[in-house]
DNA sequence: CACTTGACCTGTCCGC
DNA sequence: TGCGGACAGGTCAAGT
């Protein structure tokens, strides 16, 4: 579910919220949710505050004074939703789109000292975190084959055509969403960012020109950018930590359009499934 | 190695 | 209303 910009959205949320607060209790309900090897939660996570929260493509890590941190990945329905008793004593927000918590999809509680509560919701169970010491997260697999941040300001347009060399024989679509070509692109900013550079999601990587790479670069990094400001797409699950829906779905130009008119030339958006999932694009802005 | 497919789960929506 | 099947924003392991 969350891509980038909602993961990042997650993290200055969290950075307002916890940073500084002591973790007192942790429940699980689900072992793959968050498994506690040898003991760790009791040893590295009682009794540690949260000293920062940082991002990589779409994983988040909660680094702790024990110099341990929190790996977390929110795969397709994962929510971090923070509660203090102050601001949801009497009900809870009319825009939030989580009610009272813990409900039936909560998998992990953490309570701070203040009995504040950070809720890890997840309906589908792909979503986990994990403790790790905090100069092994670098190490783990992912970190290691991950590419780079598409919204670094030292990221280049050409550094970001030569990510694609190593995919020249798939589709665009397919080596977007690849993680390790570049970090953080999902379904809805791969459909945006090639509606945006007017590249068909099928081409074929090696026949895309570099000027198609210089407008996808700077579709991308636009689309995502708006994103964030909008604080994510809300389709269906995705909240921030406060539980409310993020509003770039109302700036999306053929994600989840389909029947609707292209904003660029009036022709119907149309939607078909490619690389396995669901791709929307204008037939006539968009040619093979 | 490059690339594709199936598996991991639960919930919702759509057609009969 | 009930039921079966398709579908949902992500990654891995295992297959060709």
């Amino acid at each position: 579910m969350p891509e980038l910009p909602e993961v990042e959205t997650v993290r200055r949320g969290l950075h307002e919220l916890i940073i500084g607060r002591t973790v007192v209790a942790s429940k699980s309900d689900n072992p793959k949710s968050f498994p506690n090897a040898s003991g760790q939660v009791e040893s590295f996570l009682l009794g540690a505050t949260i000293t920062g929260i940082r991002r990589r493509a779409k994983v988040l890590m909660i680094d702790l004074s024990t110099n341990y941190t929190l790996v977390i990945h929110l795969k397709m329905t994962g929510q971090l939703v923070y509660r203090g008793k102050r601001a949801f004593g009497a009900g809870h927000p009319t825009d939030s789109l989580v009610g009272e918590l813990p409900d039936k999809s909560t998998r992990v509680t953490l309570t701070f000292t203040d009995k504040s509560k950070l809720f890890f919701n997840d309906q589908r169970k792909f979503g986990w975190m994990k403790l790790i010491p905090t100069d092994e997260v670098w190490a783990l697999p992912f970190m290691q084959k991950v590419g780079p941040e598409p919204l670094e300001d030292d990221f280049t347009p050409l550094q970001f055509a030569e990510r694609f060399t190593r995919r020249a024989r798939t589709s665009i679509k397919a080596a977007l969403l690849d993680q390790t070509v570049i970090a953080g692109v999902g379904n809805i900013y791969a459909d945006e960012s090639l509606w945006g550079a007017k590249l068909h999601p099928q081409r074929q990587v090696n026949t895309i020109m570099p000027a198609e790479f210089g407008a996808l670069y700077t579709e991308l990094r636009l689309v995502m950018n708006r994103a964030i400001d909008k604080g994510g797409s809300t389709d269906r699950n995705y909240v921030n930590v406060e539980g409310k829906r993020g509003s770039y779905m109302d700036f999306a130009r053929v994600f989840r359009r389909e029947g609707m008119e292209c904003t660029r030339c009036g022709t119907t958006i149309i939607k078909f499934k490619a690389t396995g999932r669901g791709t929307h694009i204008c037939p006539h802005c968009q040619q093979p």
